[in-house]
DNA sequence: TTCTGTTTTCCGGCATGCGGAAAGTGGCGT
DNA sequence: ACGCCACTTTCCGCATGCCGGAAAACAGAA
């Protein structure tokens, strides 16, 4: 049913406890012990005496009907992460401008190794539906906010993306590394990143990079319009005006290289 | 200078690297090497190879300058919570019509143990300054979604906090477990809880109760106004609407029942 | 330069995690 | 009611892999 997951059962440490962690995820926030075994590749009894730990300590929840949960105390930690919550906090002042001006979606985003991780996302009015949660991942290649982390992106990164085939949304969405290696010299001469029909038929997003105090591309901003109601080019000052006021919010310590893979 | 903790260095298992994420707080949310083992009561030499195992994954990242942080990947997995994002998305519409009505602070809190963490906080327009954080943490006896969770709390979570001392805001902070009795029968009578200048001499705070589909109480919501301006019992239809939406809206599996402690 | 406070590497001993197997639990279909 | 199956929990002996002192490599500050 389920793929029970190629595993290296080797265990080197505590990473076989995080592994426990790795197998939550949008769709399955919910899992029972052997279910988490299953996913995780790791013996039951393994797996039962590694969560007593975690539940002791908070990293995850059992409710009445003995499943798991990701715990309370893990969120709150993780909202001190500077590239997650503290990232937010910076730039939501901004972003709701964006938003209140234009009532369409905006969204932040960060890089993450090879994908992209939206860091939050505010539903304008008459927006636009889009597919997208906050905390949720999304391939580099396609929409706006991507784009702009990819052009931005180590080479190693960009070859690594390029290098595997790429994800297809719409038949409007570009499959060639070709046509993307070229869209990544538009966003950099532009200094903005466009994205037409690329995710969905009916949206259109506009994308520009958000810098830390070292000049580091950190985060991008996108305003992700209905397609056909207003060009590309008249939206592009707007948003590229709200990345710099972010990057002039960020606090001065570089927000971190993280060491992606 | 900084205290190094009483520490029992007893190392169960898993336990010795969380104890590592738990060093960072909403103050100090990047630890050098050394600091975070001053912290956790670990030898550097094993604070040093657990961090290579959290680096690895994603659950710390590690800045230019060589000093930790919380990573983005703890985030992503934090976020999966249920009485995390998972209760912030479901109440935040409503919370939204209460901020706009009022123009005033709302807020949603869990309580964690015999302590509350706010889940989310709108800031109205032109409201009270709170010193509430998001993902932050405080006492269950002042503010109004505090006596909320508090009174519907298990008896001994509730005698645990009795218990030990008050923490005192304003001379006007009940201290005496009595006080706080009588508030919490209140609460529980009239269905909703106030707190008056107890945290700040400026604000005044009404909370109600959050239901699951078990009828448990699972979060509070409060509105925040200026004290002096209108009455609490003015406010208190608004709140208990608000919750009674919001436990409506709620998922009808039960959010999990989690081990205090 | 020297000195103090880091971060990193190394390694031998033994604590501790490991996971198969068997006992305990519960839900479901017949 | 019964027995079936899939799940959870407990147990225990083996050897794996962690543990942390000590010393080396490093980085600033005086």
């Amino acid at each position: 049913m389920t793929p029970p997951r190629a595993l290296e059962r080797t265990g080197p440490v505590v990473a076989r406890a995080l592994r426990l962690l790795e197998v939550f995820t949008p769709d399955r926030r919910s899992l029972t012990l052997s279910e988490m075994a299953r996913h995780a590749g790791l013996p039951v009894s393994t797996v039962h005496r590694l969560t007593a730990d975690l539940v002791a300590w908070g990293a995850l929840e059992r409710d009445a009907h003995g499943a798991y949960h990701i715990g309370l105390r893990l969120w709150e930690i993780g909202s001190l992460a500077p590239r997650g919550l503290g990232l937010r906090e910076c730039a939501l002042p901004f972003l709701e401008d964006l938003s209140q001006v234009t009532r369409e979606n905006v969204q932040l985003a960060v890089r993450e190794g090879t994908e992209l991780v939206f860091v939050e996302r505010i539903a304008g009015t008459s927006a636009v539906p889009v597919l997208t949660r906050v905390g949720g991942r999304f391939a580099l290649t396609a929409t706006g906010v991507g784009l702009v982390l990819l052009a931005y992106a180590p080479p190693e990164v960009q070859e690594e993306v390029l290098a595997r085939p790429i994800k297809r949304y719409t038949d409007r969405t570009m499959i060639t590394s070709r046509e993307v290696r070229a869209a990544l010299a538009d966003t950099r001469t532009r200094g903005y990143a466009v994205s037409d029909r690329q995710v969905t038929m009916d949206a259109l997003s506009v994308a520009a990079p958000v810098h830390d105090a070292a000049g580091e591309v950190v985060a991008a901003v996108s305003l992700v319009v209905h397609h056909g109601v207003t060009p590309a080019h008249a939206i592009a000052p707007l948003v590229l005006t709200s990345a710099r006021a972010i990057s002039r919010a960020l606090p001065p310590t570089p927000p971190s290289v993280a060491p992606p893979e």
